[in-house]
DNA sequence: ACGCTGGGTGTTAGCGCTAACATGCGATCG
DNA sequence: CGATCGCATGTTAGCGCTAACACCCAGCGT
């Protein structure tokens, strides 16, 4: 800073003015200033401007498992709502959501002195965690429920998985059944809870068994095969809601290998829109839900608790998206 | 820190060494320390620290269209390792890869004086944009190929290629066909190489149009669409090597429609070995790539050029995973 | 007895920047 | 026409830390 300043012919504060973007400063001294910076390739330290404001202008960003698409896209969503937000994001990706882990990387963060933090996670083990902690810099969370007191955004699962299941008894369905997600999940309970409400609002039977999975196409399968055996030895299930779009790709793979026909003799319901659910076999009909959006959400609200504003958001809106793996009930013979 | 030392009854730079593990310090001392800093929560400003050792031990890592699945990994790769080695991950996702967009990312993280930055995207004029800058820290390319003095790892895309198209040629394929990524990535035209080289060498034809795709399932799709009248219009094509699994998702599903069977009618192989592949409709025979693996070298390969060394890292190897999408070659009517 | 070594600790300076105050000067006003 | 204002700029201090050096005091050899 101070070569600039000399070349300039201005002292070092005239610089730091420019660079700030100061009002009162004369236009040919800024111009001034602007040449011998370009000149000079000088790039202001960000450390040191932290050292004295105490501001680093840096997000951290925690999460687990980001293998899977929607963290991913709101991870996305994030980084770019932040940017433009003129703040940098640090992130720290964790193999599992131990309490552990998470204090450790609150605590990389805490050191780093970011301005805010974002934990990104539906799993509980991670919001006990986060209820335990107290770091001395504003903490939020994204689809992570449970927080009394701590601030946090979500999506809202519970519409989704009501809407999905509506349109399944629309289509003359006696009931549906679902392919929840682990147990420990946050999302997967709303999931549940919307599909369940929604049955019980229209009189239709609770399935009593509750299939669960793991969010990969794998576990999907093995709920699809278990599905078709029940349905072979002649069990009335004609519609299932999972609780994403793997699953229900998986889901898919075994009932076909098992004969039954979509939405023919089985109507699926998924999860997530992903980019590639059109393109199953059948098309997927599926809950679509705005990543990038709850991504900037979550921004928006670490960056008003900084201000010190308390700000409460709504959760972000589903919608259905209908196409060929939903059909009519067929007829019971 | 000094509120430490005045609470340990000893002086700041003493704390400081505690801190930082130095040899010379008494271990009672040490102790009263350390239970100096638990009780006062101390963390140490890494800021502060950057600004005095001209090292943030942090690491940049720019890239481009993380929402497909094969750079998502490969960034949970870089940041476990780089995390495991003692740094920090600073990310910045573009939207896309041109130059100004490039060289803009690069710049914040030299005002942030990271310790080096790693690049992340397949396109050309990313790879173009590397090439111009000269950051003052060490940048090393990941899956960016085509730079001459840039060091980049990458992984064996014509291998990889070359094992797809070797397998649909023993079973019986008159020649394959490719589904290609788009022209301005360096990996789509290493699998180009890959399949073209290998039908060369068992002396195949190689089919003069070239399909290409975007990665998306939705490209994949028209490209099936297209294949499939040209199949019914008499061309004799039974093999497919699709650029990645994405796309073959859309052939199939496109081919489905037509009235093909997958693999009686023709053969298709994918690119990648999405969790997902084994339950598409059939099962996907695919070529697997280790991005973990990749992460992994591109930070062995920064953090070396951050001590001088010139490592030279070898391609990150593929694998053949044969599953139901390929057969034998029908016999010609 | 003397210097010598080396481990344990303290003191000082400075990394690059911004906040706060100080200064100088032309324009404005009663 | 001097007091006053406001703009453009300079000066100083200090953010929290580590490097470099200074210092003190045992233990040792001669």
């Amino acid at each position: 800073m101070s070569d600039v300043a000399a070349l300039a012919g201005v002292s070092h504060q005239t610089v730091s003015r420019v660079v700030n973007g100061h009002p009162n400063v004369a236009p040919q001294t800024r111009e001034r200033v602007e040449r011998a910076i370009a000149e000079l390739g000088y790039r202001p330290n960000i450390a040191a401007r932290a050292l004295v404001t105490g501001s680093t202008r840096t997000l951290g960003l925690v999460t687990v498992k980001i293998d899977q698409y929607g963290p991913a896209q709101t991870m996305i969503g994030l980084e770019n709502a932040a940017r433009a937000a003129g703040y940098s994001v640090s992130v720290s990706i964790l193999d599992d959501a131990t309490a552990a882990a998470m204090r450790d990387a609150i605590d990389t963060f805490v050191a780093q002195r970011v301005d805010g933090i974002v934990a990104l996670s539906t799993y509980d083990d991670a919001a006990e965690a986060l209820r335990a902690l107290d770091p001395p810099v504003p903490l939020v969370a994204v689809q992570v429920g449970g927080g009394e007191d701590r601030p946090a955004v979500g999506v809202d699962q519970e519409t989704g998985a009501r809407l999905a299941t509506r349109h399944l008894l629309g289509l003359g369905h006696r009931t549906v059944h679902h392919v929840a997600g682990p147990a420990d999940s946050q999302e997967a309970r709303g999931r549940i809870d919307g599909w369940r409400s929604e049955l019980r609002a229209a009189g239709a039977p609770v399935p009593e068994e509750l299939l669960r999975g793991d969010w990969t196409a794998s576990s999907g399968y093995l709920a699809g095969k278990a599905l078709a055996a029940r349905i072979h030895g002649g069990e009335d299930i004609t519609a299932v809601l999972t609780a994403n779009d793997q699953m229900a790709l998986g889901l898919l793979a075994a009932l076909h290998q098992c004969g039954l026909r979509i939405p023919e003799d089985v109507s699926v319901v998924g999860f997530d829109d992903l980019p590639e659910a059109p393109y199953f076999t059948p098309p997927l009909t599926t809950v679509r839900q705005d990543f990038a959006e709850l991504g900037r959400r979550g921004v928006q609200l670490v960056l008003a608790r900084m201000n010190g504003q308390d700000l409460h958001p709504e959760p972000v809106p589903t919608a259905l998206l209908v196409r060929s793996s939903t059909g009519p009930a067929r007829v019971r013979t």
